[in-house]
RNA sequence: GCAGCCGUAGCUCAGUUGGUUAGAGCACCAGAUUGUGGAUCUGGGGGUCCCCCGUUCAAGCCGGGGCGGCUGUACCA
């Protein structure tokens, strides 16, 4: 078989092998934030990957196929089935479907993959870790607050403290300060969306972009243009001011209290009905976070905060990292959101003939963990596992007797095993190095015969190599190796393992 | 989707006005060392120069089209 006739060995685009480092870093990460949500009162539930396109749904307008955005494919009785590309959909399927058995209101987590037929980019994959934790059938916003909460001590625990900041806003005040603008009604709709997108990038392009995206239009650095939501000077105003409201400039609204903003946007903006609404829930949830002292800096209301576009109906959050680290080749990185959500009260609803209210959070595992490695936190950096004690093959007529040791060091809870292949003991050694094996176990002719292991500690070894600069010399020395009984093999092995991970 | 930049070995890249059999470093494998991971030296494996069409005596290099990657932007329910 010719090489063009083989297959191209590779990951489909924006989806990720995952090494056992990765695999270590994440499973200490997921289990801090386990803790915090069962701290809280929060119970785990797991959901399937798969779900009705319609449960989700993600069917077009048109009603014959399912949204491009997901992964999806018909079953043999030509129902519509998709992966899942959020676990909030899925919760609310599940707990319309067991509605009657579940406590309420239900507080419970999950962690899982979704998936997304989407561009990928740096830090975006088309399939990617969430960790949920969600509040069903609490319509007060003091359930908004506690998940607000959560999300923040949940970072706190993973040592972020003092390195993000929770920002709150409100779709109801959003939607009060377009219909101040005179953006209400069915009609205006495409450019209601519009408007909330351009808010939304305030964060990245700045108060400018945001301004010309509210009015005619955009043209970025490419060249491309960007047609905007052709608002007048009058709208445009209003809805920077209401925007400008935290602390006037951007987003941080550091040193702005969250009281100080709710009464900024009263000031400024003459809100409808539904937008004093919202101000006045935000008003509770602020009298909240204050009480349990997340007033201060940690949790900060910000009018530029949109969040997903749908199915938000009320409070709205962001998980924002407000510190800068250096990538690979020194350049800067922007981790911004690494987790969000917000209250969907029409979701359950949807399976349901009553109403149920539903607020929830959702954190961006991939995008968290590549942030916390690049900042070297402890969590993901802690010292790698030692690897498995190997036991060489000198003898191929010994394979038994290799074997035995392997056994009796796995009883004694030691990880190890026999080399299974093929090639010299030169090999073997590079073998074990590469395994960052703690040490190897040789016995040859001559130790048998004296019933006799060679136990060489690898990492002695390397540090005794530094010393030695002929191959003769560091063949002859065989450094950091000695020889025990059989029998001492357990406890010999046990010695060299003390010393280096005691 | 739109725009800009880029496609040569597993990785990072060199390759003259178009001219023999396309190179380097790193990585990998082996030997020097019949039983010792480092270092050194020697050797080796590995290429559809992204693909197709065209121009030419001759294309990695020139032209057209396609595909892929990166970046920005849009979309992200």
């Amino acid at each position: 078989m010719s090489k063009a006739d083989k297959v191209k060995a590779r990951a489909p685009r924006g989806f990720a092998d995952r090494g056992p480092a990765d695999l270590a870093a994440t499973e200490r990460m997921l289990a801090s934030i386990r803790k915090t949500y069962e701290l809280y009162g929060f119970e785990a539930v797991e959901t399937s990957f798969v779900e009705y396109t319609d449960a989700l749904g993600k069917f077009l307008p048109d009603q014959e196929r399912p949204n491009a955005g997901v992964f999806s494919f018909q079953d043999d009785d030509e129902q519509w089935l998709s992966l899942r590309y959020d676990l909030t959909a899925p919760l609310a399927r599940y707990v319309a479907e067991h509605f009657d058995a579940l406590p309420k209101p239900y507080r419970s987590y999950r962690a899982g993959w979704v998936f997304r037929n989407e561009k990928p980019g740096p830090g975006r994959f088309r399939q990617f870790m969430q960790f949920d934790a969600d509040t069903v059938g609490a319509a007060s916003v003091a359930a908004d607050a506690e998940i607000c909460m959560m999300a923040a001590t949940t970072l706190d625990h993973l040592g972020l403290e003092g390195q993000y900041v929770i920002k709150v806003n409100n779709r109801k005040i959003l939607d009060g300060v377009m219909e101040a603008a005179g953006l209400d009604g069915d009609d205006k709709a495409g450019q209601r969306l519009i408007v909330l997108r351009a808010i939304d990038k305030l964060d990245r392009l700045g108060l400018k972009a945001v301004e010309q995206l509210l009015g005619d239009g955009r043209k970025d650095d490419s060249g491309d243009f960007t047609k905007g939501a052709g608002l007048n000077p009058g709208q445009i105003d209003t809805i920077i001011n209401f925007v400008g409201a935290g602390d006037g400039e951007i987003s941080s609204a550091r040193g702005v209290s969250n009281v100080a903003t709710l009464d900024n946007i009263e000031a400024r903006v003459a809100l409808s009905p539904k937008g004093l609404d919202g101000l006045r829930e935000l008003r509770d949830m602020a009298v909240l976070i204050e009480a349990a002292g997340y007033g201060n800096g940690r949790i900060v209301i910000d009018p530029s905060v949109v969040r997903g576009l749908e199915y938000y109906t009320g409070p709205v959050y962001e998980a924002e990292l407000t510190f800068q680290v250096a990538d690979e080749d020194g350049k800067a990185v922007r981790f911004g959101s690494v987790g969000g959500g917000g209250r969907y009260d029409g979701l359950v609803g949807r399976f349901r003939s009553e109403p149920v209210p539903a607020t929830g959070f959702s954190i961006g595992v991939s995008r968290l963990l590549s942030a916390l490695q690049l900042m070297k936190s402890p969590i993901v950096s802690g010292k790698e596992a030692p690897g498995p004690v190997v036991v060489l093959v000198m003898d191929k007529n010994e394979i038994a007797a290799y074997q035995r040791m392997v056994m009796t060091l796995r009883e004694a809870q030691i990880r190890a095993e026999l080399y299974l292949g093929s090639s010299g003991m030169k090999a073997q050694m590079k073998y074990a190095d590469k395994r960052n094996a703690p040490c190897v176990i040789i016995q040859g002719s001559n130790e048998r015969e004296r019933g006799e292991v060679e136990i060489k500690d690898l990492i002695e070894g390397a540090r005794a190599s530094d010393a030695i600069v002929s191959n003769a010399e560091w063949k002859a020395a065989r450094p950091a190796q000695f020889s025990v009984s059989e029998a001492g093999l357990v406890d010999a092995v046990r010695e060299v393992l003390a010393r280096h991970f005691a």
